[in-house]
DNA sequence: AGATATTTGTTCGTATGTATT
DNA sequence: TAATACATACGAACAAATATC
């Protein structure tokens, strides 16, 4: 009854087209078309008429670019689908997901972390602001006495990682930026990790602290092979301590198991 | 009326749900639950009376899990929704997503891999077998010699990644074997990497072969930190050579440009 | 502030496609 | 081949959000 606009030869020559297609379709046009972030999109209706998709499909379609980070959509006059630059907190996200069913171990973080924390740090001589150092300093305040609860134990471990992040987002290198924040990102997540933060761990607090005090130092004397040298120590140090957190609670955790 | 586990006050008592809400509470419910890849979730109906939603609304919070990669689908009898592992190719493409508007320069890319691929390459010591050997030795067999026609020049660079991808999936670290084929695949498709590419490189070429046979022999031979310092060496060359074909080309691209 | 127009967001009924038995 | 069980697709009606006047 309804028209059916569908279905005039033997097999599928305008077959159903899937929202994944679709969602490639339109990525290709973006990319064809050079745009760019805040750029609009055809409305909805044009589109449906443009891919031949029904309104459920398209939106289907829209709906997995979206989770994807590459468009945004907004109600109202004006309204409409834009392209979206995929923001650093959703791509980690997205990206975390794959490591879900491969837990990495600790030692598989600080290996990498170990090569490029240094290097990050190294990146930034020449490119901090005193607005910079003050954020940084405040952030170690954080941590800058011991914890009076096993809450605050928790918080100063964050803040700990907070101190990396302030650094990562300073880094002019993307990719170097992305890449230690993510690993800062799987250090706050990961189970293990967070068991090993919620203890009591001074030594950790301590050294910790010393070496930051000594990097900033050494970033405003704009000395980059001392800064380097400096976050290396601090990442070998920090992942024995975390080995050997992992070791003693590796027993008791057996134990709890079923 | 209602249950409406949520918000009974003035506004929206039965308030519309928007997939990205339902699809953060499917993903919740995975990890409570403790579910694993190729486990069923329940059919889309007990799905949509479980979080109130309409066919269309469901249908859309799933098309989002699946563009994450997260679940599944498959029609039939047997067919329903399973949870997925998000794969590592499509990881990458999503995170390619994020450089695709913060285009990363060649030094932004090989500062890093100057850092990570020799630590990967000294992590495959002890853990390569002789099928192993005998793939990358037949992968370097596509540019162990020079290339004939424009054509073979663009295979032969494909290639030489294609080595350095081999090293990474044989990787026991997850987190470093996927952080370089990242920057593996970064250069495979940055416009500025494919117009050298596209040219005749035989220096790249000539070099990277030495560099490579070299590095089999000292991977043979178990000696983790010869293998460590060759592969330093070869991306230090590397980079070197790109971004001298990059100044090169520049103002040739200049001229080109409106 | 309020009315209105525009655009996306949600729902439902129905029909089609597909793989198992 | 037919029956079954499941996802996939369509479209019309309605709801909500928001910019503009």
């Amino acid at each position: 009854m309804t028209g059916m606009v569908k279905k005039n030869s033997a097999k599928a020559p305008r077959g159903p087209k899937r929202p994944a297609v679709i969602c490639n379709e339109i990525k290709d046009w973006i990319v064809t078309q050079r745009l760019k972030p805040g750029d609009r999109l055809p409305q909805e209706k044009m589109l449906i008429e443009r891919f031949r998709a029904s309104k459920g499909t398209m939106r289907e379609a829209l709906r997995a670019l979206e989770a994807q980070g590459l468009v945004t959509t907004r109600t109202g006059p004006g309204g409409g689908i834009f392209v979206a630059a995929l923001g650093e907190n959703r791509a980690m996200e997205l990206l975390a997901n794959y490591f879900f069913f491969r837990q990495p171990s600790i030692s598989d973080i600080y290996t990498v972390r170990c090569q490029l924390e240094p290097e990050l740090a190294a990146s930034l001589v020449g490119h901090m602001q005193e607005e910079d150092y003050q954020r940084l300093e405040e952030t170690m305040r954080v941590y800058d006495h011991p914890p009076e609860t096993v809450g605050e134990e928790y918080q100063q471990r964050m803040a700990e990682l907070d101190f990396h992040t302030a650094l990562a987002e300073l880094c002019p290198n993307p990719v170097l930026g992305f890449m230690c924040s993510f690993l800062q990102n799987l250090l706050r997540n990961l189970t293990v990790c967070r068991r090993i933060y919620d203890q009591p761990n001074p030594e950790l607090r301590e050294t910790g602290l010393s070496y930051q005090t000594r990097l900033l130092e050494a970033l405003r004397e704009q000395d980059a092979e001392t800064v380097r040298s400096i976050m290396y120590k601090h990442m070998l140090s920090a992942w024995r301590y975390m080995e050997s957190c992992e070791a003693e609670m590796k027993p008791e955790f057996l134990r709890l198991g079923k």
